[in-house]
RNA sequence: CGCGGGGUGGAGCAGUUGGUAGCUCGUUGGGCUCAUAACCCAAAGGUCGUAAGUUCGAGUCUUACCCCCGCUACCA
């Protein structure tokens, strides 16, 4: 709104390096930015797209534990495999950086003291899980035990990953240590807090009214939903030793908290790639244009400069950290820029289901590549005509074949071999030059000067599934073009007026070589080498005038080759067989020490009856039960909501134990806890005496 | 009434400030034969989640409710 924009500063979400990526990372951050990236270059912006991988956090060291094997070994192997994924798939970064390296290393340390030199960090205790013989803080994801909801025996302190809840270290049964099967402790420990509360009228000036209109729906949703909530402190630091040493002397065992170094790896893969641009030097950097000589300091314009555009690429997963955190972070700084714009894309599902690379339910960058040699463009279509742009979207394999058979073969790759064919047939191969325009002509031309101000508005505008049917509607164009004049019939009596049909026909196919390329990189160069078409700027997309009369063209190929049936069928039976895959044994939980007799008689287990049951308001799983137990109405909440309805529980006996100390849960009191039986598979189902019994029954 | 996003022809989606409901794919019929049985034209197909309200007029505004997705919480 106030200073015209010099410069831009593009990011796309930094993949973490604990597995493959598959397409619904392509879908949500990295297509896009592309598509935006490759645009501007055209336009002849001065533009950087950076990323890298997302090196730290607990969960690396987790899936080394899984793959037994170091955290080292773990970040090698996925920066490597997802870094060559996105090359091979034409994602066209200007450098590919790492959090591993000492650089971001240097730049996050540097980020977290200035923050602290400022006072902009406090500092808090708090009781966390401690193991005692390992001597370490255990962060949730090294606490397992057993489910509380499913039962499963190795829970992880965050999450189930057999049931899916979402837990708390506290919740588990049996918590212990994987450090050492120990059971920890909950053992006071002091970090480093961002008090994002400090931040909100900040906050509510800069999104709430600032980009009331030019931010998405869903993003600004999002981050009104936070705000509205109330921000409060967060921990920037944790107890681990695998991570960004905070730079304190009196930090030991601690490091940076992974949501705070990443981010700053966009600002570390910047001055990487600076620095190997004044030195000559290529580790990182793979810069896509000329950008002249540079010194190693000139990173700080794309970061420091109110003349630079900075835009994230997300998916809706990290909203809050790329609209809330990281912003606060660069503006506590009061050194670096904001975004001007984070259009993050929702979800993308896979044939029915949401994708997840540990369920197999997927489609990773690096088997597409395999299964499909050569055809990234196709992907890249696929998804790009299907983005999740305002909601989830699905990607199905026969929707994958349709795209590729009915559009890029039948209507973009059918209208440039029509065109070449007819050139080769009738002049030899050579632009024939163009004789007077009838409206049918005008037309046509018109179509031309429109199509590349329709395409860069809406790209302009992060809309890129209508930027994308806009580029094929030039094909369109082209073939109604080639209907309407029909130059194959004319041949037969007025040669001239059929060179001047196939002049503006590729006229069109030159200018689809030229649009085409943010979206279809390979498939644009290979179109520009069969029309021996130089590479030129945006601004002579529109043109009429691209080849000229008597260029002689390059040999035609085929731009898009149909995928058959069998092809499809294969990778649709090779996402059902995974989900066929021999199911894990039914999870029998393993036998708890031996007790003596004693510690039973502990327990007073009766059966009673239930007089009334009904839902908890607000709880999905909470009933809340009436128990005659023969002396009394006992009130007792039960998680069995989604096992049985209130209806079909009044009037059962139930088992419960009888003296088990009250707890509140949801404001009410439970005076006891109903036993109920588990199957492997977490349904719940009552434990009942065979015969009726009188209330208050005892069980010995 | 936890928060956010979404519910529009068979499928996937557009619909800016309220003014006769559009696009792509699919379907059906026709045309053409230069082209990868591709292309072009035409038609059929929607009570815009439900109900009420504001208005001369609502997919578009208000209210209530229903459903889907995500986040969050309870799970003795």
């Amino acid at each position: 709104m106030s200073t015209p924009v010099k410069r831009y500063t593009v990011t796309a979400a930094l993949p973490y390096a604990n597995g493959p990526k598959h397409i619904g990372h392509l879908a949500g951050a990295y297509i896009p930015a592309d598509v935006y990236v490759r645009y501007l270059r055209l336009r002849q912006r001065d533009v950087i797209f950076v990323c890298g991988s997302d090196e730290h956090g607990t969960a690396i060291p987790n899936q080394a534990l899984k793959e037994n094997t170091t955290p080292r070994a773990i970040i090698d192997k996925y920066h490597a495999l997802i870094r060559d994924s996105f090359r091979e798939l034409g994602i066209s970064f200007d450098v590919y950086h790492r959090t591993s390296e000492p650089l971001h290393h240097e730049t996050s340390q540097e980020f977290f003291l200035a923050l602290h030199h400022k006072g902009l960090l406090t500092e808090e205790t708090s009781e966390q899980f401690f193991d005692a013989q390992a001597n370490a803080f255990l962060a949730d994801r090294y606490i397992i035990g057993t489910c509380p909801r499913c039962g499963h025996p190795d829970a992880f302190g965050d999450q189930c990953e057999k049931c899916g809840s979402t837990l708390s270290p506290a919740e588990l049964i049996n918590p212990r240590s994987t450090l050492s099967g120990q059971t920890p402790v909950l053992r006071p420990t002091r970090h480093w807090y961002l008090p994002l509360q400090n931040y909100e009228p900040w906050l509510r000036e800069w999104i709430l009214k600032d980009h009331a209109h030019d931010w998405k729906p869903n993003v600004y949703g999002q981050c009104k939903s936070w705000i509205d909530a109330g921000l409060q402190p967060r921990a920037m630091t944790r107890d681990l030793d695998w991570g960004i040493h905070v730079p304190l002397p009196d930090a030991a065992g601690k490091v940076l908290y992974v949501w705070f170094d990443a981010p700053i790896g966009y600002i570390s893969a910047t001055r990487a790639l600076f620095q190997e641009l004044s030195s000559g030097t290529r580790q990182f950097a793979t810069p896509q244009r000329d950008f002249g000589a540079v010194q190693p300091d000139d990173w700080k314009t794309y970061w420091e400069a109110d003349d630079t555009q900075l835009v994230h690429f997300i998916g809706k997963d990290n909203i809050v950290f790329h609209c809330i955190i990281f912003p606060i972070m660069l503006h506590a700084s009061q050194r670096f820029i904001v975004p001007t714009n984070v259009p993050a894309n929702e979800f993308m599902n896979l044939e029915g289901n949401k994708m997840s690379t540990s369920r197999g339910w997927s489609i990773e960058m690096h088997e597409y590549l395999t299964d499909f040699p050569g055809k990234p463009d196709i992907l890249r279509y696929a998804l790009l005509t299907n983005l999740p742009e305002t909601k989830d979207s699905e990607f199905t394999w026969k929707d994958f074949q349709a795209k590729n058979n009915n559009e890029l073969v039948a209507i973009f790759g059918n209208f440039v071999n029509r065109a070449l064919v007819l050139t080769q047939k009738f002049f030899a191969n050579m632009v024939p030059p163009r004789g007077p325009a009838t409206p049918v002509d005008e037309h046509a031309l018109a179509a031309i000067a429109a199509a590349p101000a329709a395409i860069a508005a809406a790209i302009e505008a992060f809309r890129f599934r209508e930027a994308t049917a806009a580029l094929l509607d030039l094909a369109r164009t082209g073939n109604k073009y080639l209907a309407d004049t029909e130059p194959w019939k004319v041949a037969r009596h007025d040669l001239p007026r059929v060179g001047t049909i196939l002049h503006i026909a590729l006229q069109i196919a030159a200018n689809l070589a030229l649009v085409a390329e943010p979206f279809l990189p390979f498939s644009a160069q290979k179109l520009r080498s069969m029309l021996r078409l130089q590479p030129h700027p945006w601004t002579a997309a529109g043109s009429d005038t691209l080849l000229p009369a008597g260029h002689e063209l390059g040999l035609a190929e085929l731009l898009f080759e149909k995928i058959e049936d069998p092809i499809i069928d294969k990778q649709i039976k090779k996402l059902m067989d995974t989900q066929n895959a021999p199911t894990p044994a039914p999870v029998v939980a393993p036998l708890k020490p031996e007790i003596v007799f004693d510690d039973f008689t502990k327990l007073d287990l009766r059966v009673g009856t239930v007089t009334a049951a009904s839902r908890m308001e607000k709880s999905d799983k909470l009933l809340r039960l009436t128990i005659d137990d023969g002396l009394q109405a006992r009130t007792i909440l039960s998680g069995i909501a989604k096992h049985y309805t209130p209806e079909q529980l009044v009037g059962q006996h139930v088992t419960f134990i009888a003296n088990l100390a009250p707890r509140k849960m949801m404001g009410i009191e439970s005076q006891g806890m109903v036993l109920m039986a588990e199957d492997g598979d977490g349904k719940l189902r009552l434990l009942q005496p065979d015969h009726p019994v009188r209330p208050g029954a005892t069980i010995s």
